[in-house]
DNA sequence: TATGAAAGACTAACTAA
DNA sequence: TTAGTTAGTCTTTCATA
Protein backbone atom coordinates (compact mmCIF):
# COMPACT_ATOMS: atom_id res chain seq x y z
CA UNK A 1 0.00 0.00 0.00
CA UNK A 2 1.27 3.56 -1.23
CA UNK A 3 0.48 6.92 -2.17
CA UNK A 4 -0.71 5.17 -5.96
CA UNK A 5 -2.95 2.83 -4.31
CA UNK A 6 -4.16 5.11 -2.44
CA UNK A 7 -5.08 7.23 -5.04
CA UNK A 8 -6.58 4.64 -7.18
CA UNK A 9 -8.80 3.67 -4.50
CA UNK A 10 -10.02 7.33 -3.83
CA UNK A 11 -10.88 7.40 -7.31
CA UNK A 12 -12.36 3.96 -8.00
CA UNK A 13 -14.52 4.87 -4.40
CA UNK A 14 -16.01 8.19 -6.57
CA UNK A 15 -16.66 6.02 -9.76
CA UNK A 16 -15.75 2.63 -9.79
CA UNK A 17 -16.25 2.39 -13.61
CA UNK A 18 -13.59 4.90 -14.62
CA UNK A 19 -11.55 3.17 -16.89
CA UNK A 20 -8.00 2.07 -15.99
CA UNK A 21 -6.47 4.35 -18.99
CA UNK A 22 -8.46 7.32 -17.09
CA UNK A 23 -7.02 6.35 -13.97
CA UNK A 24 -3.99 5.88 -15.29
CA UNK A 25 -3.73 9.38 -16.94
CA UNK A 26 -4.90 10.74 -13.73
CA UNK A 27 -2.12 9.54 -11.53
CA UNK A 28 0.24 9.55 -13.72
CA UNK A 29 1.11 6.18 -14.87
CA UNK A 30 -0.14 3.20 -17.28
CA UNK A 31 -3.01 0.96 -18.22
CA UNK A 32 -1.26 -1.67 -17.06
CA UNK A 33 0.20 -0.65 -13.80
CA UNK A 34 -3.47 0.42 -12.65
CA UNK A 35 -4.70 -2.75 -13.72
CA UNK A 36 -2.21 -4.65 -11.58
CA UNK A 37 -2.60 -2.76 -8.77
CA UNK A 38 -6.32 -3.44 -8.69
CA UNK A 39 -6.16 -6.99 -9.14
CA UNK A 40 -3.59 -7.03 -6.41
CA UNK A 41 -5.87 -4.50 -4.12
CA UNK A 42 -8.32 -6.81 -5.25
CA UNK A 43 -6.81 -10.08 -4.28
CA UNK A 44 -5.72 -9.14 -1.05
CA UNK A 45 -9.12 -7.88 -0.23
CA UNK A 46 -8.24 -4.54 0.22
CA UNK A 47 -10.86 -3.85 -2.31
CA UNK A 48 -13.67 -5.88 -0.73
CA UNK A 49 -16.11 -6.00 -3.45
CA UNK A 50 -17.08 -3.56 -6.47
CA UNK A 51 -20.79 -2.76 -5.57
CA UNK A 52 -23.18 -0.04 -5.56
CA UNK A 53 -24.34 3.06 -3.37
CA UNK A 54 -28.14 3.48 -3.52
CA UNK A 55 -30.94 5.44 -2.16
CA UNK A 56 -34.28 3.32 -3.23
CA UNK A 57 -35.86 5.36 -0.75
CA UNK A 58 -35.58 9.21 0.28
CA UNK A 59 -34.33 8.42 3.86
CA UNK A 60 -31.36 7.34 4.97
CA UNK A 61 -30.83 6.91 8.43
CA UNK A 62 -28.66 5.31 11.51
CA UNK A 63 -30.33 3.72 14.14
CA UNK A 64 -27.79 2.45 17.32
CA UNK A 65 -29.57 -0.11 19.29
CA UNK A 66 -28.51 -0.80 22.56
CA UNK A 67 -28.34 -4.52 23.68
CA UNK A 68 -29.20 -6.42 26.81
CA UNK A 69 -26.00 -7.95 28.34
CA UNK A 70 -26.09 -11.62 27.82
CA UNK A 71 -27.41 -11.54 24.59
CA UNK A 72 -26.30 -13.04 21.48
CA UNK A 73 -24.77 -9.85 19.20
CA UNK A 74 -24.28 -11.80 16.49
CA UNK A 75 -27.35 -13.80 16.03
CA UNK A 76 -29.15 -10.19 16.33
CA UNK A 77 -26.95 -8.97 13.81
CA UNK A 78 -27.85 -11.52 11.48
CA UNK A 79 -31.66 -11.09 11.89
CA UNK A 80 -31.48 -7.48 11.30
CA UNK A 81 -28.93 -7.56 7.41
CA UNK A 82 -31.98 -9.80 6.73
CA UNK A 83 -34.66 -6.58 6.50
CA UNK A 84 -34.66 -5.36 3.13
CA UNK A 85 -34.25 -1.53 4.40
CA UNK A 86 -31.02 -2.25 5.73
CA UNK A 87 -28.25 -1.54 3.54
CA UNK A 88 -25.48 -2.52 6.60
CA UNK A 89 -25.13 -4.05 10.20
CA UNK A 90 -22.49 -2.77 12.29
CA UNK A 91 -21.43 -4.08 15.84
CA UNK A 92 -19.85 -1.73 17.70
CA UNK A 93 -17.85 -0.25 20.63
CA UNK A 94 -19.67 1.53 23.47
CA UNK A 95 -23.13 1.89 24.83
CA UNK A 96 -25.50 1.00 21.71
CA UNK A 97 -23.80 -1.80 20.55
CA UNK A 98 -25.51 -2.65 17.44
CA UNK A 99 -25.87 0.46 14.40
CA UNK A 100 -28.43 -0.54 11.42
CA UNK A 101 -27.84 1.56 8.30
CA UNK A 102 -31.27 1.92 6.50
CA UNK A 103 -32.74 3.25 3.39
CA UNK A 104 -36.40 3.87 3.60
CA UNK A 105 -39.31 5.23 1.57
CA UNK A 106 -40.17 7.70 4.04
CA UNK A 107 -39.95 8.54 7.45
CA UNK A 108 -42.75 6.43 8.20
CA UNK A 109 -40.87 3.48 7.55
CA UNK A 110 -38.33 4.19 9.55
CA UNK A 111 -40.67 4.35 12.19
CA UNK A 112 -41.77 0.97 11.41
CA UNK A 113 -38.90 -0.34 11.82
CA UNK A 114 -37.76 1.25 14.79
CA UNK A 115 -41.07 -0.54 16.52
CA UNK A 116 -39.87 -3.58 14.73
CA UNK A 117 -36.38 -3.63 16.37
CA UNK A 118 -38.02 -2.24 19.84
CA UNK A 119 -40.54 -5.33 19.88
CA UNK A 120 -37.43 -7.45 20.09
CA UNK A 121 -36.72 -8.79 24.18
CA UNK A 122 -33.03 -8.57 23.27
CA UNK A 123 -33.42 -4.62 22.72
CA UNK A 124 -33.52 -2.49 25.24
CA UNK A 125 -33.45 1.08 23.34
CA UNK A 126 -33.14 2.65 20.55
CA UNK A 127 -31.43 6.14 19.23
CA UNK A 128 -32.21 7.54 15.70
CA UNK A 129 -30.43 9.54 13.54
CA UNK A 130 -31.30 10.96 10.51
CA UNK A 131 -28.74 11.18 7.63
CA UNK A 132 -29.29 15.03 6.28
CA UNK A 133 -26.07 14.78 3.74
CA UNK A 134 -23.29 12.34 3.14
CA UNK A 135 -19.93 12.81 1.48
CA UNK A 136 -17.62 10.17 0.05
CA UNK A 137 -14.08 10.76 0.47
CA UNK B 1 -38.93 0.41 -9.84
CA UNK B 2 -40.66 -2.96 -10.36
CA UNK B 3 -39.19 -6.10 -9.40
CA UNK B 4 -36.55 -6.45 -12.19
CA UNK B 5 -35.12 -3.53 -11.39
CA UNK B 6 -34.66 -4.96 -7.69
CA UNK B 7 -33.41 -8.30 -9.31
CA UNK B 8 -30.69 -5.76 -11.24
CA UNK B 9 -29.70 -4.03 -7.94
CA UNK B 10 -29.60 -7.19 -6.13
CA UNK B 11 -26.62 -8.37 -8.73
CA UNK B 12 -25.00 -4.92 -8.94
CA UNK B 13 -24.82 -4.62 -5.41
CA UNK B 14 -23.01 -8.30 -4.70
CA UNK B 15 -20.80 -7.64 -7.76
CA UNK B 16 -20.94 -4.11 -9.87
CA UNK B 17 -18.39 -5.41 -12.74
CA UNK B 18 -21.05 -8.05 -13.66
CA UNK B 19 -21.46 -8.12 -17.43
CA UNK B 20 -24.67 -6.85 -18.30
CA UNK B 21 -25.34 -10.12 -20.63
CA UNK B 22 -24.54 -12.12 -17.73
CA UNK B 23 -27.09 -9.58 -15.73
CA UNK B 24 -29.44 -10.29 -19.05
CA UNK B 25 -29.10 -14.18 -18.80
CA UNK B 26 -29.59 -14.21 -14.88
CA UNK B 27 -32.99 -12.15 -14.73
CA UNK B 28 -34.46 -13.22 -18.41
CA UNK B 29 -33.94 -10.55 -20.68
CA UNK B 30 -31.81 -8.64 -23.35
CA UNK B 31 -28.25 -6.88 -22.70
CA UNK B 32 -30.20 -4.00 -23.65
CA UNK B 33 -33.02 -3.99 -21.30
CA UNK B 34 -30.51 -4.65 -18.73
CA UNK B 35 -28.55 -1.23 -19.68
CA UNK B 36 -31.71 0.75 -20.65
CA UNK B 37 -32.32 -0.11 -17.16
CA UNK B 38 -29.29 0.80 -15.33
CA UNK B 39 -29.13 3.97 -16.84
CA UNK B 40 -32.68 4.96 -16.13
CA UNK B 41 -31.60 3.97 -12.28
CA UNK B 42 -28.64 5.59 -12.58
CA UNK B 43 -30.09 9.14 -14.13
CA UNK B 44 -32.83 9.38 -11.12
CA UNK B 45 -30.34 8.94 -8.80
CA UNK B 46 -31.53 5.27 -7.19
CA UNK B 47 -28.01 4.24 -7.90
CA UNK B 48 -26.12 6.65 -6.74
CA UNK B 49 -22.69 5.89 -7.63
CA UNK B 50 -20.52 2.55 -8.82
CA UNK B 51 -18.12 2.42 -6.21
CA UNK B 52 -15.86 -0.26 -4.30
CA UNK B 53 -15.75 -1.23 -0.22
CA UNK B 54 -12.24 -1.24 0.92
CA UNK B 55 -10.44 -1.67 4.31
CA UNK B 56 -7.26 -0.28 4.05
CA UNK B 57 -6.01 -1.06 7.41
CA UNK B 58 -7.45 -3.09 10.27
CA UNK B 59 -9.95 -0.71 12.14
CA UNK B 60 -12.94 0.81 11.16
CA UNK B 61 -14.57 3.26 13.29
CA UNK B 62 -17.80 5.79 13.62
CA UNK B 63 -16.41 8.96 15.02
CA UNK B 64 -19.58 11.35 16.63
CA UNK B 65 -18.78 15.07 16.59
CA UNK B 66 -20.65 17.27 17.99
CA UNK B 67 -20.28 20.67 16.96
CA UNK B 68 -20.66 24.44 17.73
CA UNK B 69 -24.39 25.53 17.21
CA UNK B 70 -23.61 28.60 15.13
CA UNK B 71 -21.29 26.58 12.92
CA UNK B 72 -21.46 26.10 8.95
CA UNK B 73 -21.70 22.32 9.04
CA UNK B 74 -21.12 21.80 5.35
CA UNK B 75 -17.24 23.83 5.24
CA UNK B 76 -16.65 21.63 8.09
CA UNK B 77 -18.19 18.18 6.41
CA UNK B 78 -16.11 19.60 3.34
CA UNK B 79 -12.65 19.63 5.30
CA UNK B 80 -13.16 16.46 7.46
CA UNK B 81 -13.61 14.49 3.72
CA UNK B 82 -10.50 15.59 2.86
CA UNK B 83 -8.71 13.68 5.41
CA UNK B 84 -7.26 10.45 4.01
CA UNK B 85 -8.64 8.04 6.48
CA UNK B 86 -12.33 9.42 6.05
CA UNK B 87 -14.78 7.24 4.03
CA UNK B 88 -17.65 8.76 4.67
CA UNK B 89 -18.88 12.33 6.03
CA UNK B 90 -22.69 12.25 7.44
CA UNK B 91 -24.42 15.01 8.57
CA UNK B 92 -27.35 14.11 10.93
CA UNK B 93 -29.92 15.14 12.95
CA UNK B 94 -29.47 15.04 17.04
CA UNK B 95 -26.92 15.89 18.92
CA UNK B 96 -23.59 15.05 17.45
CA UNK B 97 -24.44 16.42 13.72
CA UNK B 98 -21.64 14.96 12.00
CA UNK B 99 -20.08 11.33 12.15
CA UNK B 100 -16.93 10.58 10.61
CA UNK B 101 -16.60 6.75 9.21
CA UNK B 102 -13.13 6.42 8.94
CA UNK B 103 -10.89 3.04 8.08
CA UNK B 104 -7.41 3.44 9.74
CA UNK B 105 -4.05 1.10 9.90
CA UNK B 106 -4.67 0.89 13.71
CA UNK B 107 -6.46 2.69 16.68
CA UNK B 108 -3.76 4.86 17.20
CA UNK B 109 -4.54 6.24 13.73
CA UNK B 110 -7.94 6.46 14.68
CA UNK B 111 -6.72 8.36 18.05
CA UNK B 112 -5.07 10.69 15.93
CA UNK B 113 -8.25 11.96 13.97
CA UNK B 114 -10.28 12.60 16.79
CA UNK B 115 -6.81 14.52 18.16
CA UNK B 116 -7.04 16.46 14.66
CA UNK B 117 -10.90 17.13 15.07
CA UNK B 118 -10.67 18.25 18.92
CA UNK B 119 -8.12 20.82 17.92
CA UNK B 120 -10.40 22.27 15.29
CA UNK B 121 -12.45 25.28 17.56
CA UNK B 122 -16.08 23.81 15.94
CA UNK B 123 -15.48 20.55 17.26
CA UNK B 124 -17.46 20.64 20.87
CA UNK B 125 -16.77 17.22 21.43
CA UNK B 126 -16.39 13.26 20.06
CA UNK B 127 -17.79 9.89 20.75
CA UNK B 128 -16.05 7.11 19.19
CA UNK B 129 -17.00 3.70 18.21
CA UNK B 130 -14.91 0.66 17.01
CA UNK B 131 -16.58 -1.05 14.15
CA UNK B 132 -16.24 -4.78 15.39
CA UNK B 133 -18.25 -6.76 12.75
CA UNK B 134 -19.96 -5.40 9.84
CA UNK B 135 -22.39 -7.33 7.95
CA UNK B 136 -23.73 -5.96 4.25
CA UNK B 137 -27.29 -6.47 2.92
C1' DT C 1 5.56 -1.08 -21.81
C1' DA C 2 3.59 -1.67 -26.18
C1' DT C 3 0.36 -4.19 -29.20
C1' DG C 4 -3.19 -7.25 -31.06
C1' DA C 5 -7.08 -10.11 -29.68
C1' DA C 6 -11.12 -10.75 -26.92
C1' DA C 7 -14.73 -9.10 -24.15
C1' DG C 8 -17.91 -5.86 -23.20
C1' DA C 9 -20.53 -1.54 -23.91
C1' DC C 10 -22.70 1.73 -26.95
C1' DT C 11 -25.28 3.52 -31.13
C1' DA C 12 -28.95 3.56 -33.81
C1' DA C 13 -32.46 1.53 -36.38
C1' DC C 14 -36.21 -1.41 -35.76
C1' DT C 15 -40.35 -3.94 -33.50
C1' DA C 16 -44.00 -4.54 -30.34
C1' DA C 17 -47.10 -3.23 -26.78
C1' DT D 1 -45.05 6.85 -27.00
C1' DT D 2 -42.35 3.89 -24.29
C1' DA D 3 -39.85 -0.40 -23.51
C1' DG D 4 -37.35 -3.90 -25.54
C1' DT D 5 -34.29 -6.07 -29.14
C1' DT D 6 -30.44 -6.67 -32.25
C1' DA D 7 -26.53 -6.02 -35.41
C1' DG D 8 -22.65 -3.41 -36.17
C1' DT D 9 -19.14 -0.38 -34.24
C1' DC D 10 -16.29 1.43 -30.72
C1' DT D 11 -13.96 1.14 -26.19
C1' DT D 12 -11.78 -1.19 -22.61
C1' DT D 13 -9.50 -4.94 -20.84
C1' DC D 14 -6.39 -8.64 -21.08
C1' DA D 15 -2.46 -11.60 -22.53
C1' DT D 16 1.66 -11.91 -24.82
C1' DA D 17 6.05 -10.69 -26.01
Amino acid sequence: MDDLDREILSILRRDARTPYTEIADEVGTSEGTVRNRVERLTEEEIIERFTIATQTGNVKAMIEIEVDVDVDHSALADAFVEWAEVDFVWEVSGEEDVVLIVDCADTGEVNDLITRARERDEVMGTKTRLILEERVG
